[in-house]
DNA sequence: TTGACATATTCCGATATAGGAATGTATTGT
DNA sequence: ACAATACATTCCTATATCGGAATATGTCAA
């Protein structure tokens, strides 16, 4: 099996800078192709292409005017992702606290073994 | 040029889903692969290389005790794609206006105009 | 109609997978 | 030393890109 669909979801269509780039620059404003173009300094086919990846996934929403179609991010699309890292937050805030007390432990002079942070650990001293 | 790679950051690395299953079981706890491969019923092999492309990009930890390895995530690295997607939490917050003042102006019997959420419009009337 | 303008799609080639099978390596127990 | 256990790596194949070049599609203007 070779890697996910770009389109098959949110996950796989933001994992490329590109298109990163381009929601970032579409947040909250609706921007033409070519100005998309001029701004990221991207070939226009490979802009199109990217767009149509992030429209197949939801993450852009196009709308034609006269010759020109209009895009914008669909933050709402960015959500999902935002809720599957949010899960994370109190690991690191954990982590830090951590960090926290060996760097005092360290200040007292107190060896710092890196794994005490794990309570089960059962090595043969 | 082909894709990025997975190990070429984070967000790589996350696209793929059995990777994200991993993150999530090994938040906050230590397991050897063996626990892995039971819970998220994987091939041995198969989680050896997640785990890998994980490390790589510094999402988990490793640590050696005895002839088992012990892996958890390192939610730190998670940190940077919250904050990425969180850029756009306004944005979504916008949305849910447009659509709450949408449905209201329905409701009051006005026709709506799909498009009325940019202000900068300027279509000949 | 003809042409210019704005985008989209197709064709191409090089590369990076992901899974399955088989094999390699390190550590423990007897 | 030898077998067993716990993981990691390699080899193979099918597939999905991504960029660049060329081309197609659709809309407006004269």
């Amino acid at each position: 099996m070779a890697r996910a669909s770009t389109t098959s979801d949110a996950f796989n269509a933001v994992a490329e800078p590109r298109r990163r780039e381009i929601l970032t620059y579409l947040a909250g404003v609706e921007r033409p192709v070519g100005e998309i173009v001029a701004a990221l300094g991207l070939e226009q086919p490979s802009v199109s292409k990217h767009l149509r990846v992030l429209r197949d996934v939801g993450l852009v929403r196009m709308r034609c005017q006269g010759r020109q179609k209009l895009y914008r991010t669909n933050a709402e699309a960015i959500r999902p992702l935002h809720e599957w890292t949010a899960t994370f937050e109190r690991y690191w805030q954990h982590q830090l606290h951590h960090v926290k007390a060996r760097a005092e432990a360290m200040a007292r002079g107190v060896a710092a073994d890196p794994h005490t942070s794990d309570p089960n650990l059962k090595e043969k001293a």
